[in-house]
DNA sequence: CGCTTGTCGTCAGCGTGCTGACGATCGCGC
DNA sequence: GCGCGATCGTCAGCACGCTGACGACAAGCG
């Protein structure tokens, strides 16, 4: 071991530290959706959101902010978005008032049906780089530590 | 296999997508290092580049980018924000007057060594739950994913 | 010398993600 | 029925990260 005193910040590279590693992959699977998607207009956030409000028609923002882990705040900015596009629709609910059910229009499931090939490519690119055994390995730790830290932050998934 | 036509969302779930994973765990992440740096008012990237910072006095901003993988305009955003904290300097380049040589101040040493225990933890407990074969083979995978699309997007890094 | 090309920093603008706060509403207990 | 706490959506404000554009400057070329 080393003395506590010794930060040398070199000896501690930026390239071991696990969540610079992170950051920096989020950054390149962003580029190559953008490089494969970029031509529709469509975020992978908002391609998320998309997903789940074609599985469950009229989910509420809450729980479909749940579903994609995204923050409450940040739902209604991009779902906003996407109403002003045409892709959905919001309506508020008619037992509970303070809900607003999302449903898709056609346009919506017009471009989920336009993104899956290559929304497809763009996941598949950004793990493309590994060969097959360490593949299935990298996906399922990345599955365990998803699952593990899924409490922190405010965008916590439901995780069934 | 399914006709291409079946585009059950629920099929393909939100879960195996790597890039949404990624970008879960990218969240988890700055969620544990707030928790244990949020006191000191400081973010993964700020971190970053006062590591870089101080490893390499008087980098310019462009070199400084391409160090810590972060687009030259998010770059002076950020460098502006510690810079009015007095934490680092910028000084315009003699030599060539469009650069800008970013220096590191006391305080900003004094805040590298306040924040050296916490961001360490931070680091760790993003990859805590895996157990010690998968994690380093993880890390390794994450290393190699990064070096391999490391051209994608405006902050590739330098890589040596 | 002047022109072109390329780089560096900056700006405006947008999208994601967070905090803290607020009004509206629901459910529960009384 | 009424108040109390909890939940839902929203807002203001801030930090990252990107695009496209611009002025300033450097370096090469004719």
């Amino acid at each position: 071991m080393n003395d506590t005193q010794v930060a040398a910040p070199s000896a501690w590279d930026l390239a071991v530290r696990p969540g610079f590693l992170i950051r920096r992959l989020h950054q390149i699977h962003v580029a190559m959706f953008a490089e494969e998607c970029g031509h529709l207009g469509i975020t992978p956030v908002q391609f998320s959101i998309l997903s789940v409000a074609a599985a469950q028609p009229g989910l509420e923002q809450a729980r479909l902010g749940h579903e994609v882990g995204v923050d409450r705040t940040t739902l209604a900015n991009v779902v906003a978005r996407l109403e002003s596009r045409g892709l959905l629709t919001r309506a508020q609910g008619a037992a509970d008032r303070r809900l607003k059910h999302v449903t898709l229009r056609p346009d919506g499931h017009a471009m989920l049906d336009a993104m899956a090939e290559p929304a497809r490519r763009a996941h598949a690119r950004t793990v493309e780089a590994l060969v097959e055994p360490e593949r299935a390995v990298f996906l399922r730790a990345l599955s365990v530590l998803v699952a593990a830290g899924n409490q922190y932050g405010r965008a916590a998934l439901r995780l069934a």
